[in-house]
RNA sequence: GCGAAAGUGGCGGAAUUGGUAGACGCGCGAGACUUAGGAUCUCGUGGCCUCGUGCCGUGGGGGUUCGAGUCCCCCCUUUCGCACCA
């Protein structure tokens, strides 16, 4: 007991005591009741990892500490904060890995996440450990699999045949999210081209609200410009170009119509080709079309003599894969089909070539070339040696300056009949109208954005509920007989075959048709790995409930999530899925609100010594050792220390030290409690003392961690200055304040300085005194024509008569008013005072 | 190519948004106290010199202003998105 030596700060002991405490206690945890009825509940959500068989990496440990860091913060102000954490397990990437180890994912995924549910427990997050989700879990995707029915049952989900990015490494099908450069985001192969029967969710449907929502969002800014132009909204047009010598037979004028009907008398008419254009202004400028090597009117247009031509060229682009297709700096390629429409504006004939520059994914994959004011368009004339009008002047241009290089700037037209000199915004309007009166033309919004494929040609993932009847179609599973159990099959290894691995295991997919009952099979495909994520926040606070995917009334009180927390790598993936999911949900009337998160904010990321982290290069941090050596409070002050939360930070490894040995002055601080004096604080100290309670106050909510870590270590030095000793009052607000960071130590310090249960439990938040923190002397900086050459000392809001006066006495800046008239007198209270002499 | 962000000591990074550039920390140097603890404490640490409270200094060059890391224009570099999107 009358120990002389000083009780050293163990960081092992203290957090795994604590960790216990918290355990037993529940005071991370939810009941029911308490969900039902919070006060002021506050949802911190934070991305849910993928429980790698490494283990937690450091990126995850940074993302998590600050979003915790978060909502301990709202927490000892008082709110309910409800923190959960679960794993995002199915997907390629489990399933790759299990394959390269040779185990089967549903023994290996258990045993990562145990491994990640002790490290998560290690670090010391405010999770609650009772409302966890694992995606692949049943009673998960059950939920994941009903609301494929509910999108399904609002016609939002739909079966098509159509062209898909292959990967022929990973054999299954990937969305276009999912391709980077033409390579498979996972495995970089090059991606194919195969046509496929896939489910689609039509989330282009939502597109505009989708982009129009944005704006509401407080979200980082660089994330909302990520989604805006993933969607890629253009504004233009449609033009239709009659063509010649093709009669339009049904099957053709199907081809190339939206809607696949032949309309009234449309027999009798032209053929339509249909081009989407945002420079409808420069049609007077097109003098050919191109059509993607896949477009359907490839063949009606193609002339005899052209015929072999076009076939070899289609053939060639055919085989080509998508990498080498979506190169920009190959020389443009193409052939001409010997097929002519009629310019609509012109009325001039135009040849139609077939290019593998348009692409059939985009627009109508037919476009009018104007090789005079579209860069694409002018190298492709260029090499063909088409004609290259000028269409639009440009200021000091005239209608026969002739063209070095496309035109793409402002100017007026010319050389376009009657519209001639209209401004080209005007003009885009202008004769989109005229040839809209001709039946020729229509405004039109085009987005880059696509329909979401969700079908996956793989094992490891929740199968897609329906089931096919020859006589009913594709037929929903029902409600009450999911989940549709994903079979333990040994053998899960893809094929080329271009069907999921269930597809070999006949005992399972043989069943009934739930309508006629008559022998039917099941859709062997499992949907994306983005679709669990999509809606797992909605699972969270009501993962008792086993009747219901999420409790209405507990869902109305908790959500939308008030933050969210993750990695900018899920800008355009994973958030843009969930707010559609949560769109839809909301027009099925199953929520009330139709964005999921009121608040994102994207992390930045951690980098070591300067250098990207890779398993390659050998430099990852392995975070075990140093929590085994120095503490999770550490490790969580140091990374929150690095740098702004948002920006990220480089890791250096001595750099622990700073952080370490802080924790370790203010346990020696605080530690022999019976030691601290209990008058009244300095009030130097004391003003310093809310000076840091306001700046940590008003930086936490904003993510200002490593200012705020700074500000808490000069008020310990504040403390400390000069070997002094500190009194209570000086130090306990301190304590909560360093709770959000460390909250072993904070909750160790809480109990030592006398208090019951956790500081957590409890609006502990010190408040502070504006009137405390006001200084009583300023520093006012003295300049001489903007130079400084003093300082002087003088009361807050002292005069600008005071403050010339006491200028004047220092001796460096009457030297510099020697001999000079004094012209002007800038004074800024408490801040500065600069004499402008001449 | 388009879009966005960022360039500040040996290093990570601060700067109340136009008002004393370099807080806090790492590292480094000097000292005090220690026979022990990865300590702790004090002082110093942008560059230059003629060591004056002097000059220069926030990627480079111009500009606005009493005053610019911060605002404007041009250029350079880096990082990250998107990329033949019509």
């Amino acid at each position: 007991m009358a120990d002389s030596t000083p009780e050293r700060y163990d960081p092992d002991r203290i957090e795994k005591h604590w960790q216990a405490r918290w355990d037993q206690e529940g005071t991370n945890r939810f009941t029911r009741a308490e969900l039902e009825e919070a006060r002021e509940p506050f949802y911190n959500l934070m991305m849910f990892p993928y429980p790698s068989a490494e283990g937690l990496h450091v990126g995850n440990i940074y993302a998590f500490t600050g979003a915790d860091v978060h909502g301990r913060f709202h927490r000892l102000q008082g709110k309910d904060v409800f923190e959960p954490i679960g794993f995002d397990a199915f997907g390629i990437h489990s399933e790759n890995f299990a394959l390269k180890v040779g185990t089967h994912p549903m023994d290996l995924i258990p045993a990562n996440v145990a491994n990640f549910t002790r490290q998560l427990r290690r670090i010391g997050g405010m999770f609650d450990w009772d409302h966890t989700v694992d995606t692949t879990a049943p009673d998960y995707y059950r939920w994941t699999q009903w609301l494929f029915l509910q999108l399904f049952k609002g016609g939002l989900a739909e079966r098509k045949e159509a062209p898909v990015n292959w990967c022929p490494s990973c054999m299954t099908v990937l969305a276009n999210e999912q391709v980077v450069a033409g390579l498979c985001e996972r495995c970089d192969s090059a991606v194919e081209q195969r046509r496929i029967a896939q489910w689609f969710f039509r989330i282009t449907d939502y597109a505009q609200r989708l982009l129009d929502n944005l704006e509401t969002l407080d979200w980082s800014d660089t994330t909302r410009k990520a989604q805006e132009n993933w969607i890629g909204r253009s504004e233009g047009a449609i033009l239709r170009f009659p063509v010649l010598g093709v009669e339009a037979t049904d099957e053709l004028i199907r081809s190339v119509t939206d809607s696949g009907e032949v309309e009234e008398g449309a027999r009798d008419r032209d053929l339509l080709l249909e081009v989407f254009t945002t420079r409808p202004d420069t049609v007077f400028g097109a003098t050919y079309m191109v059509l993607a090597p896949e477009h359907p009117l490839v063949d009606a247009l193609t002339t005899p003599e052209q015929q072999e031509a076009v076939a070899a060229y289609r053939e060639r682009v055919g085989r080509m894969d998508v990498v080498a297709r979506k190169k920009v700096e190959k020389e443009k390629t193409g052939v001409f089909t010997g097929g002519y429409c009629r310019n609509p504006a012109t009325g001039e004939p135009v040849p139609v070539w077939v290019a593998d520059y348009v692409l059939m994914e985009y627009g109508t994959g037919a476009i009018m070339a104007v090789p005079g004011h579209d860069e694409r368009d002018f190298e492709f004339a260029r090499s063909f040696h088409l004609p290259i009008p000028r269409v639009v002047a440009g200021p000091d241009q005239g209608a026969d300056t002739p063209l070095e290089e496309a035109y793409t700037g402002p100017g007026t037209l010319v050389n376009s009949g009657e519209f001639d000199g209209l401004e080209v915004e005007r003009a885009k309007e202008a004769i989109t109208r005229r040839l809209e009166e001709q039946g020729l033309a229509q405004l039109r919004v085009n987005y880059r954005l696509h329909d979401w494929c969700i079908s996956r040609q793989r094992y490891w993932g929740p199968p897609i509920p329906i089931v096919h009847c020859d006589r009913c179609g594709a037929v929903p599973v029902p409600e009450e007989e999911l989940p549709v159990i994903l079979p333990r099959v040994e053998d899960f290894k893809p094929d080329d075959s271009g069907v999921s691995p269930l597809a070999r295991v006949r005992e399972w997919y043989e069943t009934d048709c739930p309508e006629c009952g008559s022998p039917a099979r099941r859709e062997t495909d499992v949907s994306d790995t983005f679709l669990d994520s999509a809606w797992y926040f909605l699972r969270y606070p009501s993962t008792d409930r086993d009747d219901v995917p999420f409790d209405p009334a507990i869902t109305r009180r908790w959500l939308p999530v008030d933050a969210y927390i993750g990695g900018n790598e899920h800008a355009v993936l994973h958030l843009l899925y969930s707010r559609f999911v949560t769109m839809a949900l909301h027009d099925l009337g199953h929520i009330d609100f139709e964005e999921p998160f009121t608040r994102f904010r994207a992390h930045g990321l951690i980098v070591r010594e300067g250098a990207k982290m890779s398993k390659s290069r050998g430099n990852v941090i392995v975070p075990d050792p140093i929590i085994e050596e120095y503490g999770a409070d550490t490790f969580r002050l140091y990374l929150m220390f690095l740098g702004p939360f948002e920006e990220g930070g480089d890791y250096r490894d001595s750099g622990i030290q700073g952080p370490f040995g802080f924790l370790k002055r203010l346990w020696e601080t605080v530690v022999p409690v019976e030691a601290l004096g209990d008058e009244e604080p300095d009030p130097e100290v004391e003003r310093k003392l809310h000076q840091t309670i306001r700046q940590v106050t008003r930086q936490l909510p904003e993510l200002g961690y490593n200012t705020s870590i700074a500000a808490m270590m000069e008020y310990l030095n504040t403390v400390r200055a000069g070997g002094r000793k500190a009194v209570r009052a000086e130090v306990e607000p301190l304590v909560v304040m360093v709770a959000p960071f460390c909250p072993h130590m904070a909750e160790e310090l809480w109990a030592r300085l006398g208090h019951e249960g956790s500081v957590f439990d409890g609006a502990n938040w010190p408040g502070f005194d504006p009137e405390k923190a006001k200084e009583e002397q300023v520093t006012l900086a003295v300049q001489v024509n903007g130079k400084l050459r003093g300082t002087v000392e003088l009361a807050p809001g002292a005069s600008q008569d005071e403050a010339l006066a006491l200028a004047r006495a220092e001796e460096n800046v009457s030297r510099h008013l020697e001999g000079v008239e004094l012209r002007r007198v800038i004074y800024v209270p408490n801040r500065l005072l600069n004499l402008v002499v001449g």
